[in-house]
DNA sequence: AGTGGTGATTGATAAATATCAATACAAACT
DNA sequence: AGTTTGTATTGATATTTATCAATCACCACT
């Protein structure tokens, strides 16, 4: 093994910082060394798949997941959009051992996958990892929260435009970006059919609020379209 | 004060089971009891208020609680009822000590306020403790995900649907019941219009699937129901 | 018994949104 | 270049659902 490959195999070397790792002490982080495979995902594989055993924690070091929940004939709602540094608990960990949601990979995805067993070594011997474990949990759910309201309460057109202002700001930090999602991705994200989407985005593009060339965005009115978003 | 204040005051007499408490010492127990109050709220008051500084881990020992987010022109959407030996952490502890959403009794309510320096106390110092505050966290998070999915792919009838067996099943536990939820109440349970959901019942009434006599429910047609939600 | 208030119900209508069908487009493959 | 395949787009239509307005029923208070 040459020097390269113990840098980038070597968890306390990581370049990427993930939330709550900084608690952990070398040993720990030896502990997710040891048990970590490193695993490359191809556009469209899925990385977690929904009523699965759950086995890892899916730590994402390259690339882009959606990560969604099956619904009910075929379709399928996007919760988030993960990026590098981003990190995925299944929900049945210390529970029923099942995923509750599927991931899967939107670009090509460089992972590192930590056991189980190491994460719950590490989240019962070291306390301050477990406060931000659930504190990134309640960020998670905040984010539901967010999305139940944005289903519930607003039109069509608000929820297009969080999306779009979603991408932008949490996703893409960027006004400007190129997303490998579909038309039918982004619906899902928005909770709208494929083709109410596309017209919304059209208006969108119509009125001069955006510029969209295939796959290409760019913000123009942020703030008229958080005025749409809040307007519901 | 008396015996029976004393018993009624101790957390490690308490005849309720709240879950994951009974991984607690003694030790522990008591940093509970000493922080804690008992609070009596009347049906209709607030006992969690969104936006405000979250303060307290809510027991509930006797009564309804409705979580609720408020979204909106005023609208709101009912997240779970809680009933007696649930409680609530607000997904602001260790975060920004925010509540991000409201919870209220719908009848009259006892509950057992306990700081948040205690929970932080022994949430640090008990990792089985820890562990099951992050297991009820998956557990409510799984509720979200199911809300989503129920939000975004079913029709009306399959939401109401939805919303007579979650009663019956998860807080009243019996086909029998009697609700203090007003009908907008059950409404935002759904997400639907007021008039609607009055309209759906009306339906579901005339069908012989349930018995309505103002806020007493009799389920008549348990599967019926299960396949009016399963095909949303 | 009368009055006022609140929540429940009903009906009519308008708005929001999905669905279906047809077409266009672009990449991948002979 | 022609064919296939999958996604994107557009238009027409049907469905779903909310909103508005009116009425009803029940309870508390006089």
């Amino acid at each position: 093994m040459n020097n390269a490959q113990l840098l980038i195999n070597n968890c306390a070397s990581c370049n990427l910082k993930f939330y709550g790792f900084d608690t952990m002490s070398t040993e720990q982080l030896n502990i997710f060394k040891e048990s970590h495979c490193r695993v490359e995902f191809k556009k469209g594989e899925t990385l977690i798949k929904q009523g699965a055993r759950c086995s890892n924690l899916v730590c994402i070091k390259s690339g882009y997941v959606k990560m969604h929940v099956e619904g009910l004939g075929g379709k399928s709602l996007i919760i988030k959009v993960l990026k590098p540094g981003d990190f995925i608990i299944s929900p049945g960990i210390f529970d029923d051992y099942r995923n509750h949601f599927s991931a899967s990979a939107i670009t090509d995805v460089n992972t590192c996958l930590i056991s189980i067993d190491a994460f719950s070594n590490v989240f019962h011997s070291n306390d301050q990892f477990a406060e931000s474990i659930l504190r990134h949990n309640h960020q998670l759910m905040q984010t539901l929260y967010n999305q139940l309201i944005n289903l519930s309460h607003k039109k069509m057109t608000g929820r297009v435009a969080d999306t779009l202002l979603y991408l932008s700001n949490e996703v893409y930090e960027s006004n400007i970006f190129y997303t490998t999602l579909s038309r039918q991705d982004m619906a899902d994200l928005s909770s709208v059919s494929k083709e109410s989407l596309i017209r919304i985005l059209k208006d969108f593009k119509d009125s001069g609020i955006i510029l969209v060339e295939g796959n290409q965005f760019k913000i123009q009115a942020t703030t008229t379209l958080q005025k749409i978003s809040q307007a519901g």
